[in-house]
DNA sequence: TGTACATCAGTGAACGCGCGTTCACTGATGTAC
DNA sequence: TGTACATCAGTGAACGCGCGTTCACTGATGTAC
């Protein structure tokens, strides 16, 4: 009888096939990859608690403990992996833009707007900070929080001086106005990942930010 | 025996007194203000349950029901009071900044940076979005959503259209220019409502953003 | 080459918790007569 | 003026759920001899 009654909530979304010996440490990946899929699916960075996330790779939740101390140890390590790969992107868009520091700035700052827009839920929850409870009760140290996203922000450090050093625009000091600069791109990038009710004078906005924060020239 | 059992997690914070026949609808009011107490308090929306709500308050968790349909719905009406607020303050601000365009629009834009930095965990909640999970398996409609805020930016979008009717400042669309002003805006507040780990070249950052942003002219 | 065994990778049932929500109710109070 | 009663404001116990976490475990596999 008990086959026959509803979806049973501890069921596995799949079968996980045990790791040969010496190589129990896949396991890791695999739960991180579910977590994002998880917050890919549902939009929501509270859907990913133990369980769930057990569930969706296919092991037991008690499977977890080795890897993980708690639930936002598994988020920083989805987070740490999110901020890795949009450096790593970043870095692509600027050798494809070529040798002109201009045309690489804006490659740069569209690239990252395209990236909030493609993945909202990913932004918010990189940004969104709501998966770091009061730092206390939790493995997370403050080390952990300090460095996220530094390496991602100084690419826009990099193509801002090299736009400066070639006279592009009219900025003194790269690695302060590369912060208004952020600051700006990461205020229309979350708010466009947060609501989609927003009255968006679309594309003109994104330039309008761009130019006035860099004070780029015409060409 | 049981009296003698740690802290019930029932336990009232503190009595109601029943309101009077006719004035049943004082508890919404008392609701909102818990649920507002309740996110200063732990800095976490997700703190805001119905059963913690109706503890603070001091009624039995049913009784929430006749006012607020759902958890969501609390949310949102401690949402749009907040954002009445800071409309009505930012008013408030542009008054005492007496006639000059440039300090009134000065004024608003340091005291949305200071509402922001002084009531992080409010921020974070107006503009996070985490309490409207899909928008269907609750009481929330499109229409409550769309308009939240517009006032607040209302007031950017008049006192940058004063600026430029006054020479000011080198922009020609007021409308669109103040969404790119607030965006900049937000971006900061945001991240400084999100983070105490931020490298913050602190004030001069805010300043570099309003004059950048606004294409203000010295004085 | 064979075999004992330590280790590794992962399990399964059970616990107590706070949650949203149900059901049937209580007791004070204003009002109609 | 007195009193019956409808209504209003709010209750209290109970439910099933998913959660984090505990405890004691299983069974395959590589390695030492």
């Amino acid at each position: 009888m008990k086959e026959l009654s509803a979806a049973d909530s501890n069921a596995p979304d799949r079968v996980h096939v045990r790791n040969r010996r010496g190589e129990g440490g896949r396991l890791r990946d695999d739960i991180v990859d579910a977590a994002r899929a998880l917050l890919d699916e549902t939009g929501d960075e509270r859907a990913i608690t133990l369980r769930s996330v057990a569930r969706k790779v296919g092991i037991a939740a008690m499977s977890i403990y080795p890897h993980f101390p708690d639930q936002p140890a598994i988020m920083l390590a989805v987070v740490q992996r999110e901020f890795a790969e949009l450096e790593t992107h970043l870095r692509a868009v600027v050798q494809e833009a070529g040798d002109n520091p201009r045309a690489q700035l804006l490659a740069t700052c569209r690239a990252y707007l395209a990236f909030a827009q493609s993945h909202p839920e990913r932004y918010r929850t990189m940004f969104g900070g709501l998966w770091m409870p009061t730092l206390g009760d939790n493995s997370l140290t403050e080390e952990d929080l300090v460095s996220l996203g530094s390496e991602a922000i100084q690419v826009l450090v990099d193509v801002l001086a090299a736009c400066v050093a070639a006279g592009q625009c009219a900025i003194t000091d790269p690695s302060h106005d590369a912060v208004v600069l952020w600051l700006g791109l990461h205020g229309l990038a979350h708010q466009r990942a947060v609501s989609r009710a927003f009255p968006w004078p679309e594309q003109s906005i994104a330039d309008a930010m761009v130019t006035r924060l860099t004070a780029l020239s015409d060409s």
